[in-house]
Formats: C-alpha cells, sequence, structure tokens
DNA sequence: CACCATGTTCCTTG
DNA sequence: CCAAGGAACATGGT
C-alpha cells in the first residue's frame, strides 16, 4: 500500500466514512503495533473518542479525535510496508493479521498489517523530524537546493530521507528521477539549480498522477460477501496502477520507453533502485 | 534454500 | 556531534 498516494486515496476513502463515529472498543492484537504506547495506554486514549476527521502527512494517517479533556486527541496511522486499513462489518471474521481492530458505533475500523512494521499510535513525535509536503507551496527546487547543499550521499537514497521532504518512497524517488532525466547515483550536492526544479516538478508530477491513477480504481467490497454496504477496502489492486504506470520500477532488463536504452536495477543504501543509464545521466 | 519486497529505526562506522 | 551504511523488524511470494 504505502506511499504518498496510496495514503491519500485511503484517507479519501475513510475520512467520510468515519467521520463522526465514535469508538465503542478497542482491541490490540499486537502490542508493537502501538508502539511506544502500552497497549493499556493506547486502549484508555482511544476507547470512547469520536473520530472528527481524517488527514494525512507523509505517509502518515491522522485522526483527530473529540476526547475527554486532557486526553491526547490526535492518532496516528502509518501503514509501515504491508499495511491496510478498512471498515467492515461488525460480524465478519477478523484477518489473520489484525495489528488493531476499533469497534464503532457501526462497523468496525481493521488495521491489518502483515509484517507488523506499521504503527497506530497516540505518541505523534515522528511527525516534527518530516520535511516539507511535496505537493503544498513549501516545497519546490530552491528548498530542495537548499536540503541538498551539504549533502555527499547520492541523490536516490537521499529522496527516501522524510526530513528532507516528506512522503517519497522508493517506487517514487525511481520514477522521478527517471522523469527528471537525473542518474540516481548523482552525487546530491552536485545537482544544478535547473536540475532540483526539474526533480522538484517531476517529483510533484508522479505524485499527482499516482494519486489521480489511484482515484480511478473502483474500491473493493468483497470484504466476506455481506455486502450490507459498510466496506471499504484499501486497494487490493494497486498492482494495476503499478505495471501501466510506472516507467522503471521493477523493470529491470526492459527498453526503456525514451531511448530505447536497457533499464538497470542497483543496490544504493540497501535498497533497489532501477533506471535507464542511457538517459540519466550525471 | 535463496533472494526479494511500497518503511522506519537503531547501531556501527568513519 | 554528524552523516552514511547496514542490519533488524516479520511474513510471504517467487
Amino acid at each position: 500500500m504505502p506511499e504518498l498516494p496510496e495514503v491519500e486515496i485511503l484517507v479519501r476513502h475513510l475520512d467520510p466514512v468515519l467521520r463522526g463515529r465514535t469508538i465503542r472498543n478497542v482491541t490490540v492484537h499486537r502490542a508493537k503495533s502501538v508502539r511506544p504506547d502500552t497497549v493499556r495506554r493506547f486502549a484508555a486514549g482511544v476507547a470512547g473518542a469520536k473520530i472528527l476527521q481524517v488527514r494525512r502527512r507523509a505517509k502518515y494517517l491522522l485522526f483527530d479525535l473529540e476526547t475527554r479533556s486532557n486526553a491526547p486527541d490526535l492518532l496516528l496511522g502509518h501503514l509501515g510496508m504491508t499495511g491496510r486499513m478498512y471498515v467492515q462489518s461488525t460480524r465478519a471474521a477478523l484477518p489473520k493479521h489484525a495489528a488493531v481492530s476499533l469497534r464503532l458505533n457501526r462497523g468496525v475500523l481493521v488495521f491489518e498489517d502483515t509484517r507488523y512494521f506499521g504503527r497506530m499510535t497516540l505518541d505523534t513525535s515522528s511527525l516534527v523530524k518530516l520535511g516539507p509536503e511535496p505537493l503544498s507551496d513549501q516545497f519546490n527546487g530552491h528548498v530542495l537546493q537548499e536540503g541538498l547543499r551539504k549533502c555527499s550521499q547520492p541523490i536516490k537514497p537521499k529522496l527516501l530521507d522524510q526530513g528532507l521532504l516528506a512522503g517519497v518512497g522508493n517506487i517514487y524517488a525511481s520514477e522521478a528521477l527517471w522523469h527528471a532525466r537525473i542518474s540516481p547515483r548523482k552525487l546530491s550536492r552536485r545537482l544544478s539549480g535547473t536540475q532540483c526544479d526539474r526533480l522538484a516538478e517531476c517529483v510533484q508530477v508522479v505524485l499527482r498522477k499516482a494519486i489521480e491513477a489511484g482515484s480511478t480504481i473502483p474500491l473493493d467490497f468483497s470484504g466476506d460477501g455481506t455486502g450490507d454496504g459498510l466496506f471499504y477496502y484499501g486497494s487490493t489492486s494497486e498492482t494495476v496502477s503499478h505495471e501501466e504506470n510506472l516507467s522503471v520500477y521493477d523493470r529491470e532488463g526492459e527498453p526503456c520507453s525514451r531511448c530505447k536504452g536497457m533499464i538497470r536495477r542497483i543496490v544504493q543504501a540497501n535498497r533497489s533502485t532501477f533506471y535507464c543509464p542511457q538517459c540519466q545521466r550525471g
């Protein structure tokens, strides 16, 4: 599920469904999924709260809560690598890897997370280290250049630094660089002003396009087949948008659609990078 | 069995 | 102290 566009799509689905609902009951199936909260503190803080709004910041879901005074009023969700969130019927069985489930006045908000790298927590400290939202006017080529000025890392792994800009992940980092025709191995501080402008622009275009593509994917109401209209599944069908819309990610050995070069896979900072050595130069 | 996976954080190294 | 690299986290797919 999880880069900025996928989280954005999920938030757009969840907000109208959850807005105004009250959390009647809290079950933490995996204690580590609410870290650094304890199960006790999390349950006490969330039970009885009313969800006022669901928003996004970077790859985080923000649930604004109305709670008793002095209680934390912001619940934070992060999908990690494999997290999903959806509302299902109270009668439906929980998935094998349910991490947290919140029973509402109607339906259950399920946080499912196969690898348990994700979070649902009242601790919001991770938000303070985040850089600008790439789709806001707080982000542009100049801001990017400033952030890269003293950086000796190659540009691609640097794009994953959430303190530089917040929300780009491994897929869209490779994609943005391809669109900007910049080598992922280029030293960050060596990007020219023009390149920074172009890269900032391409980051925005790639993210916007992905959100647009995700918006056209129909919701998956399949759930468990009880079909009472409650089901909002986080898209199961992102593979569709992958194959259709990605230019280099996971396309090692395929020809570049722009120059007929051969797309390569390399490893940087322990993660895969995909690029076209022909049209992405130093 | 080996290697790969949309992310973050911690530990080590330089 | 800082930046960068690597591993850990946990499970499943190929």
